[in-house]
DNA sequence: ATTGAACAGTTGACAGTGTCTACGTATTCG
DNA sequence: CGAATACGTAGACACTGTCAACTGTTCAAT
């Protein structure tokens, strides 16, 4: 947001801008550094390792998805849980399908290290709103009878799923031109028969 | 199965075993040869890059993965498509947990080259095994209205997050104590109210 | 005002990597 | 029998992450 950011952030985002630009294949510090105009061991005195580099980018983008699940759900009935959670699942797709470097990042554990505590609490927080989102609509009716989290984790992993072999290229070859909101208008159709209003191109 | 493999099947076997053992991280040209008692470059007489000995690697990893649904759906009644994609589910997931290795590098096109036929033919086929397990699903109506692949696309995405998160360790920490078979059962409940009469442990 | 410690950045080294080339050997085939 | 081809070795190259030593700057305390 601000304009003169410190030389720390300004690593993470010329992390996270090779991400958007050459996707997750060729980062590494001594390139950060470079595109920073920095000597190649610059980058140490801000991160004790790459992984904790890498992991303070994953952190951002587990709060951008956040917001980008936020966004999605700002755009139908707040006060009907199947609605917002259909929503949430196209924010969640359509993060991975806009930024797919980061995304990609988020869940590689053998580049962030993820002991880095900033990783855990973002990922701990986008999770937690999903679960909020389930208990709502287990109160009105959805399963009330699993374990919250539990099924919390199966609607992650059916999304999760989705958007990771979507960027994976497995998706499109089989299914054909296929594009991923069809298949997440499937996947809610399954789970919870959402008849998904949204279907046009926010965020 | 032939006793005296040839140098090129003994690198794909150590490959494989190294996986199993350390995992996907430490991986590399220089540390297969070692194992397999070979000089560093030795490798690169029987394949051209590293991305293509674990192309190799992973492609039998789709054969090995496309057998343990096999083994899985050998359980349960023939005529039964539904009880048969329940079973497959369990055999999808219990590879991934049981070789989590393989199956993690089955899914990194940054480190197989994905370009290898052998690979895209072993991934076509365990594609293909899932799609002929939903068109007979289909047939007894379950969601005929739907492209099968789309919606083999959509049970597959289910599943392959469910073992993605659970070796990422994303799904043990948020949903407690839970174990992978339970969040399959629930997963094939809310996709088509399977009873799962899976719950021991084959494969 | 001066000292001294902390900070931030550079530079060079080290061990490790994948890949290439040149070299030797051995087997096989014309 | 000679030659060609396959296989394995060894050295080099450019690259990586990380570490240690060095330089300059800032800033608080004496």
């Amino acid at each position: 947001m601000s304009v003169p950011v410190s030389t720390r952030d300004r690593l993470v985002d010329t992390a996270r801008a090779y991400l958007d630009e050459e996707g997750i294949d060729g980062i590494g510090l001594r390139e950060i550094a470079r595109r920073a105009g920095l000597s190649h061991g610059a980058p140490l005195r801000h991160f004790p390792t790459l992984g904790r580099l890498l992991a303070a980018v994953a952190a951002e983008g587990f709060r951008d998805l956040y917001a980008s699940v936020e966004a999605s759900m700002s755009a139908v009935d707040s006060a009907d849980p199947m609605a917002r959670l259909d929503a949430a699942s196209f924010g969640y797709v359509r993060f991975a399908a806009n930024s797919p470097g980061v995304f990609g990042l988020m869940f590689r554990s053998d580049l962030c290290d993820t002991g880095d505590p900033e990783y855990a609490i973002e990922g701990g927080a986008a999770f937690g709103q999903l679960v909020e989102l389930v208990v709502d609509a287990q109160a009105i009716g959805f399963h009330p009878d699993l374990v919250p989290t539990e099924l919390a984790g199966v609607l992650w992993s059916t999304m999760h799923g989705l958007a990771s072999l979507h960027l994976h290229g497995a998706l499109a070859p089989t299914t054909g031109q296929t594009d991923l909101d069809t298949l997440v208008r499937i996947a809610n159709r399954l789970a919870f028969g959402a008849s998904s209003t949204i279907s046009k191109e926010p965020t």
